[in-house]
DNA sequence: TTTTTATCGAGAAAATTTTCTCGATATATT
DNA sequence: AATATATCGAGAAAATTTTCTCGATAAAAA
């Protein structure tokens, strides 16, 4: 009973992955036809082996001298995520960040579907945002459970996110992305992802600080 | 020349010790006075020996049987950060995100002081937003200069990240946060901390993936 | 057609990060 | 005062991730 696991995917690999997708829409749309993990990890500053290890988990096999088919790579990635079926979710916390993240219309290319917000305002319930509806926190529970939502997003005050937390998991929700600055402690087998800004902050901080010292300025301030 | 780094701390200890530091300030809050790495750990479901090792990287030495004093550990990991100064900023792009980052007023104490927002919208330019004034992107590269801000904040649409991103650093900037989904190109010594949602999205959808398919339902779906 | 070149994929090596082990010690208990 | 207990810090071991090396091969050049 040791370590019976699936091997899974490297965290770093699965972010770089996201990337490369980024990377390659783009060329896509300049009209590149395939592309080699030289020229990935030159665009993204990487090393080419990485990219190939990467790429890799999705499957993948490229060709000597010419690399992959980008419509090809493309679909690798997607498939992999499960991009390809978009999943419906809900957000609760109609605040600036989930204005934000409604806003953003993308989300749909990564598998995320949000069809409709929730708060405790009664100035926000019964409006629109972006065209998603803005529905009263009450009917959570209720509503998630009747439409076999699986994702929530909670971009509530940090005060609140684990009583939205458990809501949602009453509700039957499998998947949450919290943006409040909490651990949130849900039951086995429930999927958090903690999205905190000031954890990048944090990295960006720090490197700019040892940037400082290297460059030998500044040390008196520091 | 082998290697004369400076033994730096790991990315994924920085992110942690910002995580430790959100609950700190909650337990702070609470009235307690001091804390153990065990409990940390059973807090962030993470472990104890990993909690040690990473305040060990902020300098601070904590006693046998007690651990560590919070105020005490709270003051360490922000010096350690240098988040005791404050660093001016400006932010380019004050759409849903950049709005968004504007109206979280917590950077501050995370070192961040966003001092102005700049646009090319007309309607924009001139307003306030929470009471940062929205400049326009015209003044961005005089203004940096002229006020000496080191670090920048990207959060315009992905197409025009790059030039801002090189406007900035004509201005002197050394730093940059960027949130649109490209990769910047910018010259030795200036940081880059990316952050891009779909990252997250990326390693949520598929531990979610890999939670249906042990879960052994879902599996015709996916 | 043969040679050259760029790149892949796989396995090995190196580096990094996490986890384990244990002696030392501060506080609490008997 | 002596004993028990929880936790620290440091070094070792294990696991993971990244980087290196190299034979194979597809396309381009000679």
């Amino acid at each position: 009973m040791e370590n019976h696991q699936i091997r899974s995917t490297p965290e770093p690999s699965l972010r770089r992955l996201a990337r490369y997708l980024d990377l390659l829409h783009k060329l896509q749309k300049d009209g590149q036809i395939s592309i080699s993990s030289t020229q990935i990890g030159n665009e993204l500053s990487s090393d080419p082996t990485q990219v190939r290890k990467d790429i890799e988990y999705t499957g993948i096999i490229g060709k000597p001298k010419t690399g992959y088919v980008i419509s090809e790579l493309i679909y690798a990635i997607e498939t992999f995520f499960n991009w390809n079926n978009v999943s419906d979710a809900f957000l609760v916390g109609a605040g600036n960040l989930g204005r934000a993240i409604l806003g953003y219309g993308h989300f749909k290319k990564y598998g995320l579907n949000i069809v409709s917000a929730f708060d405790v305002s009664p100035d926000l319930i019964g409006t629109e945002i972006y065209n998603i509806p803005v529905l009263d926190y009450e009917k959570l529970t209720n509503l998630s459970q009747r439409m076999k939502i699986h994702i929530g997003v909670i971009t509530t005050p940090v005060e609140c996110a684990q009583e939205v937390a458990d809501k949602l998991i009453e509700g039957g929700i499998k998947a949450i992305w919290n943006f409040a600055p909490i651990h949130l402690k849900v039951p086995e087998g429930i999927i958090v992802e903690h999205t905190h800004l000031t954890q990048s902050l944090a990295v960006l901080t720090k490197n700019l600080h040892k940037q400082f010292l290297l460059d030998d300025k500044f040390s008196g301030e520091l």
